[in-house]
DNA sequence: TACGGGATGCTTTTT
DNA sequence: GCATCCCGTA
């Protein structure tokens, strides 16, 4: 595609060429607020890149004027590059990213303006876990008692909520657990401010602090971001909402993209009232709906339609396809998740032996832990898959440990990191002389690298002292030689001098050689980020950690088989998509089935999913599922009889008809597993059978009416 | 201080 | 059923 010259003029109709009416109005109305909602294909991205083009084409706006806010990395990276090809290179110095990365980006210009460095680092999930068990730990209390899990998830809650610590202390004194998680909420900012980091939530909370009590710093931004963007609005938090609300204030150009159908992120704060209320919060937006779907056949869309059209609390949208009508909905009723797996795998077979490909084939679960049965099944039959999110590369713990290495360099204060790395590899630096070191640096108001730097005065024994003294030098060494090193040139110093590397060359563990490869899989992605731009490691820190797996994958598209959460698979589309796990308790989970807004959460969520289908939806659920290494009986989903029969076609085991028992045949017993029936007695309601089982329970005297017995192919 | 064995508790979903 | 964490032992 040619670049066009970023002074000559664009001709607007090839910007809006190929656009339905709505879409096109959607495009050139660029001023003032503007609501789009936008159904599930509904080619939202095509008019968000192209409002954009049109922006910067037509009506003449500057690339550094435009902020537009995405809901991931890859989605942000991908609309820019459109917006390139339509317009040219300008396009870079737009601003376009996720919320997190909008605001590490002014925060490493402001730090200074809230008492930061603007060399902070950034915690994620299993950092900030361990600052609040060690701010715990401070204020003594007992973790077998209060589980630093659900404190960690209130005072996020509090922190999406805009409230501080001492806000929270006033409005949740009601129970005990509450008024633990505000002083644990207050001792965790202290303890963050002196280490100067933040977490992912602080970086929003921040900024919105910042806008909100520096008048002359938000008009600077207003000034700055004459037109925003903010897609998936629907999932918004409060926290994010506020930050939108103040950058548009001057200006009222604010476009937002959403569709209240598709909110599913209520339960990490996002509050669908940012979108239902958008009208309300701009009494002169312009409002259009998107409602023609290009994506799916209209049987995918008419279930999805069908199932979305049970929730109460919503606004009445229909979509619409003029695709085919296409072939109808396979439901799959699997004994269990092996049996689950070979439907998956047998239909995958069949698509490709039809000329199709692997990665036109999607796997979605609710749950990340739904993922191995799957995965084991695809091993076993030699398919190419690949998992999208889960565990990802930068958990893995010698990630890590290379991370907490660079973080503590990149920000001497970072006490988290540093604790992490300080005796791997092993330097006889162990728990009672660190702890001394802690109440050092805590008395003389030093930071725990600083306390090093003076072992001498603190009273450690002679063998800890020199352990230290040594490990105080590697790292400012390290730090001296950061300088003038790329961010792989550096990492390289790192894994060498540090001995980390070594530790693991010297091991001949099988999981060890991985490890190794997984840090040279390391220094592929420092090289990446030395070509693209020449940042400093905090860049490098900044963004790895904002990155998720999802984003990492992009251009090259493998030839496998992908699977994910239904949660990631949100603005993504496939042409075949396997539903697997539509059972009650797994879908709707459990943990979501006792109040109509979780269940209508859920049953959003089924629609995302659905929607994903371009061409052939699968749905499958397992009559018996092991759980804990427990068996299951579950009801197949509710959402499952949402769909109008019509639309579906059954297969599997179904479990309505009662199977003809007779001697010899093997069957499945929910609790005691398979076994061989030899003996009958009695008929109906009342018959009885007898069951050798091939487990240690010996034979039982089983009533088929009480107890939910498979029989077993042969 | 390091390692191994056993108990324990876990499963939503993510920037 | 598995991974993590805790505690006991060398």
């Amino acid at each position: 595609m040619a670049v066009l010259h970023p002074t000559s003029q664009i001709d607007p109709s090839s910007i809006t060429s190929g656009l339905n009416p709505e879409q096109k109005l959607a495009v050139e109305t660029t001023e003032g607020p503007l609501l789009i909602i936008a159904g599930a294909g509904s080619g939202k991205t095509s008019v968000m890149t192209r409002r954009i083009a049109f922006l910067l084409g037509v009506r003449k706006v500057e690339p550094w004027n435009i902020l537009a806010i995405t809901f991931t990395n890859k989605s942000a990276k991908e609309m820019n590059e459109r917006v390139r090809k339509l317009v040219g290179d300008r396009a870079q110095d737009m601003w376009m990213s996720t919320f997190h990365a909008m605001c590490v980006k002014i925060l490493r210009r402001e730090a200074e303006q809230l008492g930061y460095e603007n060399n902070f680092s950034i915690l994620d999930a299993q950092d900030q876990s361990a600052a609040i068990k060690q701010c715990m730990l401070d204020l003594n209390y007992d973790m077998k008692k209060f589980d630093p899990a659900i404190l960690q998830w209130k005072i996020s809650s509090a922190k999406n909520e805009l409230l501080s610590p001492k806000q929270m202390k006033q409005t949740a004194s009601s129970t005990l657990l509450d008024s633990i998680a505000a002083n644990v909420y207050q001792a965790y900012q202290e303890k963050l401010a002196s280490i100067n980091a933040f977490d992912f939530d602080d970086l929003i909370f921040h900024t919105v602090h910042l806008f909100s009590t520096r008048q002359d710093v938000l008009e600077r931004y207003q000034e700055k971001f004459l037109y925003l963007h903010v897609d998936e609005y629907q999932d918004t938090n409060r926290a994010q909402y506020q930050l939108v609300r103040l950058l548009a204030d001057k200006h009222r150009n604010l476009c937002v993209v959403g569709d209240s159908d598709q909110a599913i992120y209520r339960w990490r704060g996002a509050d669908i009232s940012n979108i239902l209320n958008f009208e309300r919060d701009y009494p002169e937006a312009t409002i259009i709906k998107l409602e023609q779907n290009y994506r799916s056949t209209s049987t995918i869309l008419e279930a999805a339609n069908a199932v979305i059209a049970h929730n109460q609390q919503r606004k009445e949208k229909r979509l619409w396809s003029a695709n085919g009508q296409g072939e109808k909905i396979s439901v799959y009723a699997a004994l269990d998740q092996t049996d689950e797996a070979v439907y998956v795998i047998a239909k995958v077979q069949e698509h490709v032996g039809a000329g199709g490909q692997y990665r036109d084939c999607t796997v979605l679960y609710r749950a990340n832990a739904q993922s191995r049965a799957i995965e084991e099944a695809f091993l076993q039959a030699a398919i190419p898959y690949k998992i999208l999110g889960g565990l990802t590369f930068y958990d893995r713990r010698e990630i890590r440990d290379v991370m907490a290495y660079l973080k503590t360099i990149a920000n001497p204060q970072d006490e988290i990191s540093l604790l992490r790395i300080v005796n791997v590899p092993k330097r006889n630096i162990g728990e009672g002389t660190i702890r001394r070191m802690l109440d050092f640096a805590h008395d003389h108001e030093l930071s725990l690298l600083e306390a090093m730097g003076r072992v001498e005065e603190a009273e450690v024994g002679a063998k800890a002292t020199a352990a230290i003294k040594k490990f105080y030098s590697l790292i400012v060494d390290l730090h001296d030689m950061q300088e003038g090193l790329s961010v792989t040139e550096f990492v390289e110093e790192v894994l060498r001098k540090t001995g980390y590397r070594e530790m693991y060359e010297t091991s001949h563990k099988e999981e060890d050689q991985n490890r190794l490869e997984n840090l040279a899989e390391l220094l592929t992605v420092t090289r990446a980020f030395d070509r693209r731009r020449r940042g400093t490691l905090a860049d490098f820190l900044a963004e790895t950690s904002l990155l998720s797996d999802l984003d990492k994958e992009s251009g090259k598209t493998e030839n496998a088989v992908h699977m994910m959460t239904m949660h990631a698979s949100k603005g993504l589309e496939f042409p075949v998509v396997f539903l697997v796990g539509a059972e009650e308790t797994i879908f709707p989970h459990a943990r979501s089935m006792d109040t109509l807004e979780g269940i209508e959460e859920e049953r959003n969520l089924c629609y995302v999913a659905i929607t994903r289908a371009r061409e052939k939806l699968h749905i499958s659920y397992c009559t018996e599922r092991s759980i804990f290494g427990q068996l299951q009986m579950n009801d197949p989903s509710r959402f499952l009889e949402e769909i109008p029969a019509d639309f579906i076609e059954r297969s599997g085991h179904d479990g309505h008809v009662t199977p003809h028992f007779t001697i010899g045949l093997t069957v499945r017993h929910p609790q005691y597993g398979t076994g061989v029936i030899t003996d009958l007695n009695g008929a109906e309601e009342d018959l009885s059978i007898a069951i050798t089982f091939h487990s240690r329970h010996g034979t039982k005297w089983v009533k088929p009416s009480l107890t939910k017995l498979r029989v077993l192919d042969s």
